[in-house]
RNA sequence: GGCGCCGUAGCCGAGUGGCACAGGCGAGGGACUGCAAAUCCCUUUACCCGGGUUCAAUUCCCGGCGGCGCCUCCA
């Protein structure tokens, strides 16, 4: 496999390199889990559910840590406005994005650590850096000495391009906080009243932002490991602290071979954050839109790329992933249908078929390779569905057996690199159901009566059927075989 | 102000030193249909501006203009 994958640390496309070969280390920052989860961060999770299901298609094993920074600030607050405390405002949240990453399919993360659950190992390891003089206690607070770093490491800057003056010029110090340095910042926090702590050799507090991420990264994944991820809003100053925190600690230089970064997604241009109040839940889009769309929504973009989320988009992927299914569909009534005898028509359609899905398959992977193209790569794939429908209109006669050959070629190779790409293929095969088995079946009834008017040519009666239908968000669709309904 | 990314058809969005095959959505026309819908065919066809490098630039370089992200909590 050649897949090469851009590298924030060195500002290149670089292939994809292992500690182990075709074994992938991952580490992706995951959630504060504060309030419930919105479909910015589900498209940072997409990316890298992606890339692991990409890996183990190409037979590698990928062991993925994603952690719940489950003790923070904003946790802290939110559990005051609830009245609840912050370990049931996490476990409440948590809870529910785990809900909400299963029905978009997201791959379950090897391990998927909690803050909370590794008190002692922070605490270790921020005596080490104290130990080692790059951390120093104040107060109740314990910081970590940048200027300190920067003088053995010389690297404090380099993911996010900017020099330590240039980021001093724009750095604050909040009015309570007791620093020898703007730059240097909290590895543990002393609690203030009616705060949750932890008892730690500097009094009661809680952990900083980006100590957890270096002390479970390191736990789990040992070090040097392979690939961290999470989304470009991360990189300063969250990932840069982390790389100066977990070269301190383990002296390794580089501590991360790859940096990959997600694009963030807007609303009307601007990004979709909490603090914004312009987010979508990605509850609501689920049940609005389903998880292929959202999908192939997210997936129509480069990961890098700033994706615009509108209502227009997501209605435009459920009318692109139509278009599959009925591709879907036109294969099938191929292949259930009689054989014909060979001709050297059928023979070179069959052949022209099978070159195709050749070719697009190879252009897919060579897509993926680079750089998780999953936008180019889906261009592709629609290659395949656009020869399946015209195929199935423009060839009248039944098919031979190598058209069918060619058929089921195509659609196998289709549906396996949806699968790959993490679409719901078998969702996007069955036939559409109604969640209430009797409006299923009131609605046949109605269908049934309404062919019942058509064939007596009563077709005022037969079109208000379908109209009202319509209304009701059922579309009817008269077919040779019958009349089929679908969801608006 | 600093760092970085981006500016491709009506919209979204890939891509490339050599006539722009992406792909999707939408719009218009036609075929099909009792009428529709779906589908197919056709049409709608574009590289922000100005310099430079080059035989050749949308692609590389420089400078503008515009947008976005980060520099403060953020996926």
């Amino acid at each position: 496999m050649n897949l090469r994958l851009y590298n924030t640390r060195t500002r290149k496309k670089e292939p994809l390199q292992t500690r182990e070969p075709n074994v992938l280390h991952m580490y992706v920052c995951g959630l504060t889990p504060y309030d419930s989860m919105h479909i910015g961060h589900a498209r940072a999770f997409m990316v890298y559910d992606v890339l692991h299901r990409y890996l183990e298609h190409r037979g590698w094993r990928v062991i993925h840590v994603q952690n719940w920074t489950d003790i923070d600030d904003k946790i802290i607050q939110r559990a005051n406005e609830l009245g609840l405390s912050a370990k049931e405002v996490s476990e409440k949240f948590i809870a529910e994005a785990e809900e909400d990453c299963r029905n978009l399919d997201l791959l379950q993360p090897t391990i998927t650590p909690k803050v909370t659950e590794h008190i002692p190992d922070i605490i270790k390891a921020i005596q080490i850096l104290i130990d080692k003089g790059y951390a120093y206690a104040r107060g109740g607070d314990v910081y970590f000495d940048v200027s300190r770093y920067e003088s053995e490491f010389h690297d404090y800057g380099l993911l996010s391009g900017q020099t330590r003056d240039e980021l001093i010029a724009g750095a604050r110090v909040a009015p309570d906080e007791d620093k020898d340095d703007p730059m240097d910042f909290a590895l543990w926090k002393a609690a203030k009243l009616n705060e949750p702590f932890w008892d730690s050799p500097w009094g009661k507090g809680r952990p900083g932002w980006h100590i957890e991420c270096s002390v479970m990264s390191l736990k789990y994944l040992g070090a040097p490991f392979d690939l961290h991820g999470g989304a470009t809003d991360l990189v300063f100053p969250h990932h840069e602290n982390e790389i100066a925190q977990s070269q301190a600690l383990t002296g390794f230089k580089p501590i991360v071979t790859c940096w990959m970064h997600a694009g963030v997604l807007t609303v009307a241009g601007e990004k979709m954050s909490k603090s914004l109040g312009n987010f979508v839940t990605l509850r609501e889009a689920l049940k609005r839109h389903g998880k292929n769309a959202l999908r192939l929504l997210y997936l129509s973009t480069h990961y890098r790329s700033p994706l615009d989320f509108s209502e227009e988009r997501a209605e435009g992927a459920k009318a692109s992933l139509r278009r599959i299914r009925t591709a879907l569909e036109v294969i099938q009534n191929k292949l259930t249908s009689e054989t014909s005898s060979e001709t050297e028509e059928s023979k070179g359609r069959a052949s022209e078929l099978t070159q195709l899905v050749e070719e697009s398959t190879r252009l897919f992977y060579e897509a993926m390779d680079d750089d998780l193209n999953t936008a180019e790569a889906i261009g592709y794939l629609f290659r395949m569905v656009g020869a399946a429908l015209t195929f199935g209109v423009t060839v009248k006669e039944l098919p031979s057996r190598s058209e069918k050959l060619a058929l089921n070629l195509l659609k196998r190779r289709l549906t396996k690199l949806l699968s790959v790409l993490g679409f719901d293929v078998a969702e996007l095969e069955e036939p559409e159901r109604l969640e209430d088995a009797l409006g299923e079946q009131l609605l046949n009834l109605l269908i049934e009566v309404r062919s019942q008017l058509r064939q007596r040519k009563i077709f005022d009666l037969a079109d208000m059927v379908r109209a009202k239908l319509n209304q009701l968000g059922i579309a009817l669709e008269d077919t040779p075989n019958g009349t089929k309904w679908k969801r608006l």
